[in-house]
DNA sequence: CCGAATCCAATTGGATACTG
DNA sequence: CAGTATCCAATTGGATTCGG
């Protein structure tokens, strides 16, 4: 759908059906989300399994339900791989697949070159104190 | 916060505040967010400036209420410049500044390296309904 | 231990009416 | 024309309780 060129300008071009570009739109908005975000997070740095009750701890400020939910989200996505060890007590582990993975590393690029920028969005905001919009935290 | 490295793992600094850093996130968050990366499309599209009727248009599906405050927010962090013409009717008129334009690049390239992955996605969804997670060992 | 279910508060978004 | 204001429906998230 749209292509970026050489001197920062775009070019659009129409090779995804608009189911495609509706899931590839709905996957970054997803992938850049507050929760989702912060949990592949979390999983990169463990660079192996956690189970539940260690995510919960690490996310700071998630609570339990949206903490389920977003993992079954990860998982469905393909991102987290969820495995259930039938003991008592339950033990069940996630981890970040190699799929969940390489999208972190496409995401963190982003934040990277956000992070890089920030002098820019601070001086905005500095400049422009008319919406302080929807921040949640 | 964190550095991607070459073999697909991360590496964690802290060159950041954690007030720098939740701006960060916050921006990456928001510039993914599906109604402020539509209008930023737009606006791209449009290579210069365009009244707020015309963006109302041509954002398919969304209210007027929330592009004045998609807008607003777009244009607090910097991203969009709002010019009023004091005429009477009046005439306002938005334009991607050159930051905006750069964020939009770099989230269009994610967006497509997404794009290029959706088989895989499209795949993990079908897989996911609600299998029993099998135990790895 | 994991997480589903329930209740409830807060936020969001649409529709409509009104103003400079 | 470009909003602001108001009302209302729907969604979201926290806290708590219960169950396998």
């Amino acid at each position: 759908m749209v292509t970026n060129l050489d001197d920062g300008t775009f070019d659009f071009c129409e090779t995804l059906t608009d189911a495609q570009d509706a899931l590839a739109r709905e996957m970054l908005e997803r992938a850049s989300a507050k929760w989702p975000l912060r949990v592949m997070h979390i999983l990169a740095e463990a660079k192996g399994p956690l189970r539940f009750s260690r995510v919960l701890e690490r996310v700071e400020g998630i609570s339990q339900k949206v903490l389920t939910q977003t993992l079954r989200t990860l998982e469905s996505d393909g991102l987290v791989t969820r495995t259930l060890y039938p003991q008592v007590p339950p033990r069940v582990e996630y981890e970040l697949t190699p799929l969940g993975g390489e999208l972190l590393v496409e995401v963190v690029t982003l934040w990277q070159w956000i992070a890089n920028r920030l002098p820019d969005f601070e001086a905005a905001r500095v400049k422009a104190p008319r919406a302080e919009a929807t921040s949640k935290s």
